[in-house]
RNA sequence: GGGCGCGUAGCUCAGCGGUAGAGCACUACGUUGACAUCGUAGGGGUCACUGGUUCGAUCCCAGUCGCGCCCA
């Protein structure tokens, strides 16, 4: 063997045999009639690149799956990527200008979507292969795309069933529109970026001669004290651009200024249209001057103001915002535009408000102008300014099947861990918006709805039902297609085969549980919740396990622009998927951040190589395990404690993992194989294991069950590494991947006296290392131990574990003696006493100190217990328990106080000597 | 504005009513036939602050101060 695990030769090959033997196909090595696990993998975009998240997210994924297949599950991980409409068709248009190709307007629809196919299939598997290369043990063989064949006419059977129903409607409102993509995008898909912006005040005048009284001087309780008539109206904005399409002036109700103008008119400059002053409670009195524009075809707010108010809608801006007046008739009505005004025919939104800004200064209705930051939706792709946009959306009406999906949480059903994101699940859900599912795009399910000459809609599965319903009409298809969340909303029953009742549908649906981030809550998990409750009745997952964001090692989220990516492959690449894997594992503690840093990953390679290194001792050792080793059988303490060990570290794993204490399982495991296994069992254990001792063959076999153990339970986490060990041990025979995970108890492999005996030697060796350190004993001479007291029943221990202790702790001889000799120090372990003669070699004054430090310390733990079992509160109102444990606790310390102060004195009279 | 979370060793984080922990980093020593990607020993903390509850608070409660995120 190497002396180092060369990661990044063997995981491909590995990986390999994994396929090739079908260990990851869904059912391979379960028990009989085994209950069924299954996690549906959160399908990567097609265009995606793994990174940190995925190999997280996925990591997780893969330690359940892998836990209960080797339980004897019959397990499936359902893999799968998503079309992603927008970032795909973004894609592939900058792919098709990068090489000078025709862009997609020139193509059509058609040959635009062949290229995009041709796309999928040449670079879109990338991020499988990169899953693989992470170890993830997905059912390959079943792999789903969310617009195969399949799972596209899922889509339409769902799309036709919820509009037969009436929970899909069309409808005439204002969207979030991404000018960039020009496409409609839902409320999710928009994120409010802050910005520093300005605030510009318009005056727009009062027609027929109409005046008011504004105040312009206030005392001290703010009343005003003087007015001045004005013959116009201050309102304000931070987007000039889209004054066009103001058709009216809101003030409240209650507001006394203006109630006599409430029904008068103002004519809007520029355009020299006449709209009406509107009461609305929209209008705060309290901001600006209470008075505010309206704008319903560019402004949500606006928008319900106009419908409260009856104003009409004037769209003004074409789809990629720049403004549209020339040929536009709802603008033209009613105007009597000055000719300034139609140059701004054609301007992208920007320049327009620049412009107007300008000519409101030239013709002297600027009021004012003030800097402000303000937060301006963008859209989430594009990263553009997203428009509110007056178009013909497909909406669900989400409010119509979203309680099934509240009560599954609440009742139990579904259950989210941590749970506190489940008040973020019912806060998104009671308060649930109409969802636009209907996007300006071409790369999607293309909505199967046709429209006759008259408008009539008929919406079926093809184009042929269509046409039959229509009686022979002439037909043209919707052009729009789904929003992509529509389609991975159906990931649980689309991936499984519905509608036909497959034996997977049958088997694993409702599947065990879904592991996410908290980004994806409401995209994703809602809506998949909703929707397997509208079309099938059931919940489509038992568990939801929600973890957080993968940040950098500073805490700031990964992005391309910040250039503070940590790229997962090239992790892997340079200390090995195990090692990427057991760091993101040690660190995902339920429901916090993880800031990953380099050196962490780092130090979990050197886990690996301790791994591979302790299997080499086995190895040089011959410690093959053997059929008929019993584990509860073994006679040597050691032997005895370790297997002890290893139950407890088997049962700790289960117990972490049964509560998605992922890190809870990582960092047991750590601890019980470095400082369990290799620093005190292998180590101790290297004298039984002389070739002429009769306990040589049963340490062997201990060793070797240790080992082997230990990859069976690292397996989950660290998959490649030990299937190799497990190879190179075994022969290559059977798998280590579907190698039945250990059952064995805690309880019957317990023996209290061995693991008591041990950890006192290791506290007699520890002890006598630490001295020779604080005295400069050099690491390489070999010093005798005096045996002074021993507590009952040690001795004998000595006497078994001599040679251990003589090799550890570098004696040269262990003597009892009766007194401590001339220039020798004495030191306790517990409540026995030992004594080292270093008289040539040691610091006399700093061994005092060091005796009287460990006094002083037992010292201050007693008197502190001492006072609490003093105190009559504590002993009439603690539990019997606790005071019990503290008694004990101080009359241990006091007897090892008393030996440390026996050392002292001894010391003492041997320097006065 | 509403909500959630976080302030514990130099750094990144566990813990969470009764002994304050890990990894990395740091210091000293060291190649003993598994491992220098290692071993041994060691230094390092008013558990953000202020009150309260409790026999007892890093842990529970309230407030303050800092930081982050989500929603509007």
């Amino acid at each position: 063997m190497e002396p180092y695990f060369d990661a990044s030769r063997a995981e491909q090959r590995l990986y390999r045999n994994w396929e090739e033997a079908g260990v990851f196909l869904a059912g391979a090595g379960a028990d009989h009639e085994a209950e069924s696990f299954c996690i549906l993998i959160p399908p990567p975009n097609v265009t995606g690149a793994l990174h940190i998240g995925h190999a997280f997210n996925n990591t997780i994924q893969d330690i359940l799956i892998r836990w209960h297949r080797m339980r004897g599950y019959n397990t499936l991980w359902q893999p799968g990527q998503d079309h992603a409409g927008i970032a795909t068709q973004m894609v592939v248009e900058r792919e098709l200008e990068r090489r000078q190709e025709p862009a997609r307007q020139e193509l059509g629809r058609e040959a635009f979507l062949e290229r995009v196919w041709q796309w999928k299939e040449q670079s879109g598997g990338e991020i499988v292969n990169q899953l693989k290369r992470l170890g993830a043990s997905c059912d390959w063989s079943r792999d789903r795309f969310t617009m195969d064949k399949g799972f596209h006419d899922a889509v339409l059977k769902v799309f036709i069933n919820l509009y037969e129903q009436g929970y899909i409607y069309r409808g005439k409102r204002l969207v979030n529109w991404d000018p960039h993509f020009e496409t409609a995008i839902s409320d999710l898909e928009v994120e409010q970026l802050e910005d520093k912006g300005r605030m510009w005040r318009f005056r727009y005048p009062l027609e027929n001669g109409e005046t008011y009284q504004h105040p312009v001087e206030y005392d001290r309780d703010g009343q005003p004290t003087a007015y001045e008539t004005r013959d116009y109206l201050v309102v304000a904005t931070t987007r000039p651009e889209t004054m066009l399409g103001d058709t009216g002036v809101a003030v409240h109700p209650d507001d006394t200024r203006y109630s006599h103008l409430v029904s008068r008119t103002v004519r809007l400059p520029l355009a020299g249209r006449s709209i009406r002053i509107v009461a609305d409670s929209y209008a705060d009195p309290a901001k600006g001057t209470g008075a505010v524009k309206i704008t319903p075809a560019h402004d949500f707010n606006d928008w319900e103001v106009g419908q409260r108010c009856g104003l009409s809608a004037i769209n003004v801006m074409t789809a990629k915002a720049s403004m549209r007046l020339r040929d536009n008739a709802a603008f033209l009505e009613g105007c009597d535009t000055e000719p300034e005004v139609l140059e701004l025919d054609g301007l992208d939104r920007y320049e327009a408000r620049r412009r107007i800004v300008e000519l409101a200064r030239q013709q002297g209705w600027l009021d004012g102008v003030s800097e402000e930051r303000h937060v301006v939706p963008h859209g989430d792709r594009s990263k553009v300014a997203v428009e509110p946009y007056l178009t013909d959306q497909w909406y669900v009406d989400a409010e119509q099947i979203v309680q099934p999906a509240i009560d599954a949480v609440r009742d139990g059903r579904t259950r989210i861990y941590p749970a506190q994101y489940e008040s973020i699940y019912f806060n998104w859900l009671e308060n649930i918006e109409p969802w636009c599912i209907s996007r300006q795009l071409w790369w999607g399910h293309q909505i199967p709805v046709w429209y006759d000459d008259e408008g009539n809609r008929y919406c079926a599965a093809s184009e042929e039902e269509a046409a039959k319903l229509a009686g022979g009409r002439n037909l043209r298809r919707d052009p729009d297609v789904l929003d992509t969340w529509f389609s991975s909303g159906l990931w649980p029953i689309g991936t499984l085969g519905w509608p036909e009742a497959t034996p997977e549908l049958e088997r694993y649906f409702p599947t065990s549980v879904l592991v996410t981030g908290f980004d994806i809550i409401f995209f994703w998990v809602a809506r998949m919740m909703m929707m397997q409750l509208a079309v099938v009745k059931d919940i489509p997952f038992h568990s939801i396990y929600v973890h957080a964001l993968v940040r950098d090692e500073h805490g700031k989220k990964m992005s391309k622009s910040l250039g503070n990516v940590i790229d997962p492959i090239e992790l892997i690449d340079k200390y090995g998927a195990d090692a990427v894997r057991f760091t993101l594992t040690s660190m995902a503690a339920l429901g916090r951040d993880l800031k990953l840093s380099e050196s962490r990953v780092a130090g979990y390679r050197n886990f690996v190589t301790k791994l591979w290194n302790a299997a080499r001792f086995a190895e040089f050792h011959n410690c093959e395990s053997q059929p008929d080793f019993e584990p509860d059988s073994v006679s040597h303490g050691l032997n005895r404690w370790i297997v002890g060990e290893t139950a407890r570290a088997r049962d700790s794993v289960d117990t972490a993992l049964a509560s998605y204490r992922f890190n809870d399982a990582a960092n047991g495991l750590y601890a019980y194989f470095w400082h369990k296994v290799c620093d005190w069992y292998l180590e101790l254990g290297k004298p039984l294991l002389a070739d002429n001792l009769e306990i040589a063959a049963e340490t062997r076999a201990t060793v070797a069950w240790v080992i082997e153990q230990s990859l069976i339970i690292l397996h989950p986490f660290m998959p490649f590494v030990t299937e190799e060990l497990w190879g190179l041990r075994k022969g290559g025979s059977d798998m280590l991947a579907l190698t039945r995970w250990p059952q064995y108890g805690g309880a019957k492999l317990q023996d209290p006296g061995a693991d008591a005996d041990v950890e006192w030697i290791i506290s007699l060796i520890e002890e006598i290392r630490s001295v020779r350190s604080e005295l400069r004993v050099p690491a390489g001479a070999r010093i005798p131990l005096h045996v002074l007291e021993l507590e009952e029943g040690r001795a004998s221990v000595v006497a078994d574990y001599r040679e251990m202790i003589t090799r550890l702790a570098r004696l040269s001889c262990i003597e009892e003696v009766k007194v401590a000799g001339r220039g020798s120090t004495p030191f306790s372990v517990a409540e026995s006493l030992f004594s080292l003669p270093l008289a040539d070699i040691m610091d006399l004054k700093g061994e005092l100190d060091r005796l009287e430090n460990k006094k002083h310390r037992l010292a201050r733990e007693i008197s502190k217990l001492d006072t609490r079992l003093g105190n009559q509160a504590f002993l009439s109102r603690a539990p019997q328990r606790v005071v019990e444990e503290t008694r004990q606790r101080r009359d241990k310390l006091r007897a090892e106080l008393a030996v440390v102060e026996q050392a002292i004195n001894r010391f003492r009279t041997l320097i006065d000597e």
